[in-house]
RNA sequence: GGUCGCUUAGCUCAGUUGGUUAGAGCGUUCGGUUCACAUCCGAAAGGUCCCAGGUUCGAGUCCUGGAGCGACCA
């Protein structure tokens, strides 16, 4: 039924057609009632909901990578396992998206209308918003797509209603006019997380501030004379500011109480340059002595600090900009309608010319910028819902130091700590058409001005009965939806089966940008709504960078596309590549400008999978094979050797699945595969495969035959499911192939096959050191044949002395391997001291070893080998004796270090004697 | 400015509770027409484990200080 396979390994000929077959079988969907009745457990992962404008690239190519690792090897383990997929409104940048697109027909949102232009959303959203989940099925998620899930879906909208609704009722909703971070680009309030700070070289500007003419002279005389004059002769203090444009709106000048400079000033006044105002010098605490001349001017309106300031000091503001932040109707004539940058210049220039500019410093500081934009943001006094977050801050906290909720890597326990810790009030409210439109509505009637919070729409106000009630216009935080992801998604508010067996999840993947905005609300939305922490373990992993370093963006163009890779190497290759690629929490670095170097790890180890899984297949196909009980009886030393090994391999993948350390679970695969089945075993088992045998009677040339056969089943067997969660295609394509012993149980497919378990009855430490020995001396072998250019198909006879017996065993059950893999024809015994010319070595086993290579050999060359090697030795000999030598080693260290170190002692004077001896008779 | 992290081969990184002859992939060099694989096979070169102290019988690993880099928060 097969069809044949495919010399190359060719990706695109498989990975798609499989993938399909799972989803049509089913094998991704969870099942509530497995849970609740059958009493399976779970394992549940909730994706971070991609934008549903997104396409994919490489930092969900990770994320949804290391996903697809856990789950799947879940899944193996019997978990009944449910990652469940999903988008996210992504209020900003989905309107920002169809904003420009009507802007390609010259209109602008207003012209459209609110409601049309929603509607205009939805259409966009319906035709391309499954876009990315369409993709992440090229790189092998399994998925269970049954329960995809959207932000604005009805359920979790009312989800989302439900929260505001409680916490309002709880006093842990408001609504204030407080500083915020404003976009005048996107025109909406941002969090304090969505304006993004970075650093930028700016400059320090010193102004003068004259003092009003009567509190210059009313003070006390001796001080006064002492300020600095202006040319017409008026005393001023000088303030530092990064913005001089805000000085239109100063509504004080604030100095430490404490600093003797200005004590004399507090409440006096100064005139405020360019406005014909006068404001009062305040002293407060706030104001830092040691920053810029230790006097401040003070923006209530425009910066958030000095909104505070101006609270204690019961200081009004003065909102000198408008939503687009050019200078509004409140600043001086000459400078309404400029942008606030130009604006900066013009004031400059205005004060420079009245000499009223002192100096001007280069100054470093972090300027915030919107995360979705990049404009700068500026910081604007308006009316905005908030969430007090202190009291959800409390439990989030607790459930991290008790452990409840696990950080890994563990560093970013503390972050999140401190995060919570110094936590402020989330603005929560957007003015964009785009998201969940707040549920307040506001009473028109005449002087009721009730505000009415409502889980359904109200059509009267409850307080005066009139119908005249306005919805609040902002919609929420596109976040204010995400906090409640991992159970919205289940059906909350609802009481759901789904809730009950699949809630809490285990495992949230995610990268710490999202940390903060994303990750730590969750956990406070769970505890608080849920009453249960949403996850246990939260896995941070890295960021995608370009070769330089560079985070991949789009502006950049140093990005790479995930569906490219895929297309030219297979999703295997992808995965592999970006998986044995990221340690723990490490960035990720991929070289754009080179795909064939870059994903050269998978690449190479999916074509060196489909090769060597290719050749035992054509050679165990098409006849049956027997049980590994069956064969017990018949198994040779290479059996026995690789079972040892496989079982110790099924312990180290797992061991650091568990840890989250996928690229050494990826490296063990590797190394197991590729070191040890395709580099040795297969190549041990080639003459049995192929009949040829030599020496042996048919019957037991058979049943070794049937042995390695048996084995080779089960090795790869056993490599194909370690290999699965990592790259489920290709290991999926060749198990399908695998030829399987009559009556054996056999899973339909491995993506719903039991992930191993190590057998300690299979490990074989006799196997294994005979093995060790074999090895080593067909290494010792080809290096010496390499030394001295011994052409690759010569064959060499070599002669052995005090072989131990290990190597005796396995060169006994080895022998004609010798021939294939290091050309070695013939193997003579005892030592002919040096009498031939020839290379010796001295391997760790003990044995020594001699390669006749009369007329080929170079005595002196050889003997500056011996004689370096000989020095390696030596040093060995001495720090292993030097340890010894010290009574306080001896004393103290544990028995067993003692040992080792002894018998590796011995070992190398050993080594170094013998050596030693076969250098003197050279000589 | 505060906090946290990193520094191991040319590059990217492993090295899990202190005891290995400090490893891998890529790159480099040399050799290869062995009937699975040249996306391969064999071999080799390449390391003051950032620096200085300390703890310890023993430090790449733990502690202190320093340098450089990075992240997050101000």
């Amino acid at each position: 039924m097969p069809e044949p396979l495919s010399p190359q390994y060719d990706p695109r000929a498989f990975e798609a057609p499989l993938y399909r077959r799972w989803e049509e079988r089913g094998y991704f969907r969870a099942d509530a009632q497995a849970v609740l009745r059958q009493d399976r457990r779970p394992f549940v992962i909730v994706i971070p909901p991609p934008n549903v404008t997104a396409v994919l690239h490489m930092g969900h190519g990770l994320n949804n990578t290391v996903q697809d690792v856990l789950t799947r090897w879940r899944r193996m383990q019997g978990r009944e396992a449910l990652w469940l997929p999903g988008t996210d409104h992504a209020g900003i940048a989905t309107q920002n998206v169809v904003e420009r697109i009507i802007a390609r027909e010259g209109r602008t949102r207003d012209d459209v209308g609110r409601d049309a232009f929603v509607e205009r959303v939805w259409q966009f959203v319906r035709e391309t918003g499954s876009t990315i989940l369409e993709q992440l099925r090229a790189i092998g998620c399994s998925c269970d797509w049954t329960r995809t899930r959207f932000t604005l879906d009805p359920g979790l909208s009312r989800a989302v209603r439900e929260v505001f609704v409680r916490l309002y009722e709880k006093g842990l909703v408001y609504r204030g006019n407080y500083i915020i971070h404003w976009c005048p680009r996107c025109l909406t309030a941002l969090s304090d997380e969505e304006a993004e700070p970075q650093e930028t070289a700016g400059k320090l500007y010193y102004l003068r501030y004259p003092l009003a003419p009567d509190a210059a002279t009313r003070r006390r005389g001796d001080a006064a004379p002492t300020r600095p004059r202006l040319p017409d002769g008026r005393p001023y203090v000088v303030v530092a500011t990064t913005r001089p444009e805000t000085m239109l709106g100063d509504t004080a000048v604030a100095v430490h109480p404490n600093d003797d400079r200005y004590r004399e000033l507090v409440g006096s006044d100064v005139e405020l340059p360019l406005t014909g105002r006068r404001i009062p010098v305040v002293a407060d605490e706030f104001v830092a002595p040691e920053f810029g001349t230790g006097a401040v001017k003070v923006t209530p309106a425009h910066d958030p600090n000095d909104f505070e300031l101006a609270r204690r000091h019961e200081l009004p503001a003065l909102d000198v900009m408008t939503p687009e932040a050019t200078m509004s109707a409140n600043a001086p004539e000459a400078f309404r309608g400029l942008d606030r940058f130009e604006a900066r210049q013009r004031v400059l220039q205005a004060l420079r010319e009245q000499d009223l500019v002192e100096k001007v410093e280069d100054h470093a500081h972090a300027v915030r910028h919107c995360y979705r934009c990049d404009t700068v943001v500026e910081p604007r006094l308006s009316e905005q819902w908030f969430v007090r977050m202190r009291p959800l801050a409390e439990p989030a906290l607790a459930a991290s130091r008790d452990g409840r909720v696990r950080f890994t890597p563990e560093r970013w326990t503390k972050i999140y700590e401190q995060w919570l810790e110094n936590i402020r009030d989330w603005c929560i409210s957007r003015q964009l058409w785009w998201g969940h439109r707040i549920p307040v509505w506001y009473c028109r009637s005449d002087r009721c001005g009730e505000t009415i919070v409502a889980r359904e729409d109200p059509d009267r106000c409850p307080r005066c009965g009139g119908a005249q009630l306005e919805q609040d216009p902002d919609v929420l935080d596109t976040w204010f939806s995400s906090w409640l992801w991992p159970f919205s998604t289940l059906g909350w508010p609802e009481p759901s089966e789904d809730l009950q067996a699949f809630y809490p999840t285990h495992t949230l993947v995610t990268a710490p940008e999202i940390l903060f905005f994303w990750v730590a609300r969750m956990i406070m939305a769970g505890l608080e709504f849920m009453g249960a922490a949403p996850f246990q373990d939260v896995y941070l992993h890295g960021t995608v960078r370009d070769h330089l370093g560079r985070k991949m963006s789009k502006s950049l163009g140093n990005g790479i596309d995930p569906l490219e890779v895929v297309q030219l190497f297979g999703a295997d290759a992808l995965r592999y590549t970006i998986l044995s690629g990221s340690g723990m929490g490490t960035d990720l670095f991929l070289n754009y400008e080179n795909l064939e170097e870059t994903f050269a790890a998978g690449r190479n180890f999916s074509n060196k999978v489909w090769n060597a899984g290719r050749f035992a297949l054509l050679n165990l196909e098409g006849e049956p094979v027997r049980s590994l009980d069956d064969v017990a009886s018949d198994l040779e030393l290479a059996d026995r050797w690789i079972l040892s090994r496989l079982s110790f391999a099924i312990g180290e993948v797992t061991r650091h699945l568990e840890a989250f350390r996928f690229h050494e679970a990826a490296d063990a695969v590797y190394h197991f595969f590729w070191g040890e089945v395709a580099d040795w075993y297969l190549e041990l088992v080639k003459p049995r495969l192929y009949r040829e045998a030599s020496g042996e009677d048919a019957a037991g040339a058979e049943a070794s035959r049937e042995a390695a056969k048996a084995t080779l089943v089960e090795v790869l067997d056993g490599v194909f499911r370690l290999l699965h969660p990592l790259m489920p295609f290709i290991s999926e394509a060749l198990w399908q192939r695998l030829p399987w012993p009559a009556g054996k149980p056999r899973e339909e497919s491995l993506v719903v096959a039991r992930w191993p378990e190590r057998r300690p009855e299979r490990e074989d430490a006799e196997a294994e050191a005979r093995m060790t020995a074999f090895m080593e001396l067909v290494g010792s072998v080809r290096t010496l044949r390499s030394e001295y250019d011994v052409p690759a198909g010569q064959e060499v006879t070599i002669r052995l002395a005090h072989a131990p017996a290990a190597l005796e065993a396995a060169l006994a059950a080895e022998a004609r391997s010798l021939r294939r893999l290091g050309r070695i024809g013939r193997v003579e015994r005892g030592d002919r001291g040096a009498a031939e010319a020839g290379a010796h070595a001295v391997l760790r086993s003990g044995a020594e070893l001699f390669l006749p290579l009369a007329g080929i050999i170079d005595v002196a060359r050889e003997r500056d080998r011996l004689a370096r090697e000989l020095d390696r030795l030596e040093k060995q000999v001495q720090a292993a004796e030097g340890k010894l030598a010290n009574q306080q080693f001896l004393s103290r260290a544990p028995a067993e270090v003692v040992e080792r170190e002894r018998e590796k002692a011995r070992s190398f004077r050993d080594q170094r004697d013998r050596l030693s001896r076969k250098l003197a008779a050279l000589t």
